[in-house]
RNA sequence: GGCCUCAUGGUCAAGUGGUUAAGACAUCGCCCUUUCACGGCGGAAUCAGGGGUUCGAGUCCCCUUGAGGCUACCA
């Protein structure tokens, strides 16, 4: 069998060699230790946060080796591919300050020198080394077709059994040139597919870089590397580009460790070095039923990274969740060092976990808190108006127009304090939680006839503080001389005597000023809302 | 069906043959307190089941069970 004029006959176009190719990609100079790592998403209309997981692991592998995090979009599926989706993958990537060392611009211009970082750009890249598969009988073009008549031949190939038998009836296998230049003269297409060595009982054993040594069947199947389209699948893309591109670790789902001995064969036929493999498991949710699912973009909003901006959760947040899922040495190493950022935590591949989490909202939400805890006022408040400038109009006009009522808002029981409010973990809710600094309130008083008693005293009194010391002392007054309790032990021992003890005083104030039972300190209230407001909001509750 | 991965409280998890089985979130109780939030103290709660190996097993081996993945001209 010629296999060189086998290859020249379905790859007349092809004049470059693979060492030409490989002299356009030098071997990157690379210290000890350091990291050459890739996000390689397909575009597909939304990031995933499995996604972005892989993403953020790459990130800091690349990093804490002061290696390489280059992006590399696979965009070789057309039917998937979706206009507009890349701008959205760059949109996300930007929003969350994820940046890469090598990519390629979004108006097509490479950054590095290992591109187009766009597979869909490669395919002559890919065509030179199928060809010399095809040179050395390591692949073989199929010209099987649905529409053929040959659903038999398929259902084999699709079938769970595929052996040496079944390989036998193969009709593409061993294509003789003149077979093949007849099929091609016919104007047949044809995809290129990988002839493997193996049987079906060979084993083979490989690293993983997290779950450590793996054994499994070899390869035993005639995959695609070009589909009829010129295009390569993910597999032998994967190797192409890696080994170009010079990565030295490939971080990607555990759904990939069942199709590993493909790759393996793979890089070996074309004679390509192993690249370490770090296999992450798959992010999940927990059902109604207490199952656990994957997490899907259909039912969980928070699978798409989207999800944490519209709402406005703090990049920080996200990262240090993230981190925390994918090892809890995190959460140790933030208890010893709660003024670091996490970029400087440092963690192993090895140290991944090996268990698939499950999204845990409420753990985010209190890791946000804790971050937003450490704003300054002002800091929060800006934060809060650069989201609301993308994702609240409305309320980004008030805030910039009462800049300094807002500040002031952000500012409350946070400043010069050691313990800070924890109480806000998105900018989202923030309208909602101070809707009273945004409206005026309708307080539903369950003793009305009582509050109104009180409120007109306290209004009647109404000075404006200057101290909490001085507002409280003087609801004191007030309070006392309508008949409240102000000590609160006395109250306890005897509540009958009193109409009730300042709590009840204060939460009829707070009521009138803000509608909630709960609230930040009402002094604190008081001095935002100024004299006016404040007396405002009291009288229309005396009424 | 075949192949593969995983298994510690409700959740995230530490743990690499000898521990009273860390810690965090959530939850419950108490304290602080003008309410909330914060903070402090305390409680309840975990090694999926069964066999081995060993003086000794959460940890090593086998089986079972459960969860998940792959088995595409998707990635």
């Amino acid at each position: 069998m010629n296999y060189k004029d086998i290859a020249n006959l379905i790859f007349p176009d092809v004049t470059l060699t693979v060492e030409d190719i490989f002299k356009r990609y030098p071997k990157r100079n690379l210290k000890e230790g350091q990291c050459v790592t890739r996000f390689a998403p397909s575009p597909t209309g939304l990031v995933h946060i499995g996604n972005f997981f892989q993403a953020f692991i790459s990130y800091n592998l690349a990093k804490n080796s002061d290696g390489v995090l280059f992006l590399r979009i696979e965009d070789t599926d057309r039917k998937r591919e979706k206009t507009e989706a890349k701008k959205v993958l760059y949109d996300v990537l930007n929003k969350f300050g994820l940046e890469f060392d090598e990519y390629q611009t979004l108006d097509g211009k490479d950054i590095g020198d290992y591109g187009p970082y766009v597979q869909s750009q490669r395919n002559d890249i890919y065509r030179v080394f199928a060809k010399k598969l095809v040179e050395e009988g390591r692949a073989f073009p199929c010209f099987c077709k649905k529409t053929d008549g040959k659903e038999d031949v398929l259902k084999l190939r699709e079938s769970k059994f595929i052996d040496n038998d079944e390989r036998e009836y193969d009709p593409c296998r061993d294509l003789s040139y003149e077979e093949i230049k007849k099929h091609i003269d016919n104007g047949e297409s044809f995809a290129i597919r990988f002839k493997t060595k193996n049987k079906g009982d060979e084993r083979i054993k490989f690293k993983d870089v997290i779950k450590g040594e793996l054994e499994a069947k070899a390869n035993a199947k005639d995959f695609i590397i070009l589909k009829s389209d010129g295009t390569p699948p993910y597999a032998f893309a994967h190797a192409v580009d890696d080994t170009l591109m010079g990565t030295t670790i490939v971080v990607r789902g555990e759904e990939y460790i069942a199709s590993t001995p493909a790759h393996i064969e793979l890089f070996e036929a074309l004679g390509f070095k192993l690249i370490d493999y770090c296999h992450n498991p798959l992010i999940y949710k927990l059902n109604e039923q207490g199952n656990r699912r994957k997490i899907s973009k259909r039912y969980d909003p928070e699978s798409n990274m989207m999800f944490f901006v519209e709402n406005g959760y703090p990049n920080d947040a996200v990262y240090e969740y993230l981190l925390n899922m994918i090892n809890s040495h995190f959460e140790i190493w933030r208890k010893n060092n709660p003024n670091l950022n996490w970029r400087e935590f440092k963690f192993k591949p090895n140290e991944i976990t090996t268990v698939a989490p499950i999204f845990d909202l409420v753990k985010l939400n209190d890791i946000s808190k804790n971050i937003i805890a450490t704003y300054s006022g002002e800091e929060l408040f800006e934060k809060w108006r650069h989201w609301a400038e993308e994702y609240d109009k409305p309320l980004a006009q008030i805030l910039n127009k009462e800049r300094d009522k807002f500040v002031k808002v952000c500012q409350m029981d946070r400043e010069g304090k050691p313990k800070p409010r924890k109480d806000i973990y998105d900018y989202k809710m923030m309208k909602e939680l101070f809707h009273y600094f945004f409206e005026s309130p309708k307080p539903i008083f369950e003793e009305e006839d009582k509050a109104k008693e009180l409120l007109r005293s306290y209004l009647e009194n109404f000075k404006m503080p200057s101290s909490n010391e001085e507002w409280f002392n003087d609801v004191k007054v007030i309070a006392g001389n309508l008949g409240y309790a102000t000590d609160n032990k006395l109250y306890k021992e005897n509540p009958d005597a009193f109409k009730g003890n300042i709590a009840k005083a204060c939460e009829f104030i707070r009521l009138a000023l803000t509608g909630e039972k709960d609230s930040p300190t009402l002094f604190n209230i008081i001095e935002i809302l100024g004299e006016e407001e404040t007396k405002k909001r009291l009288e229309s509750c005396t009424k």
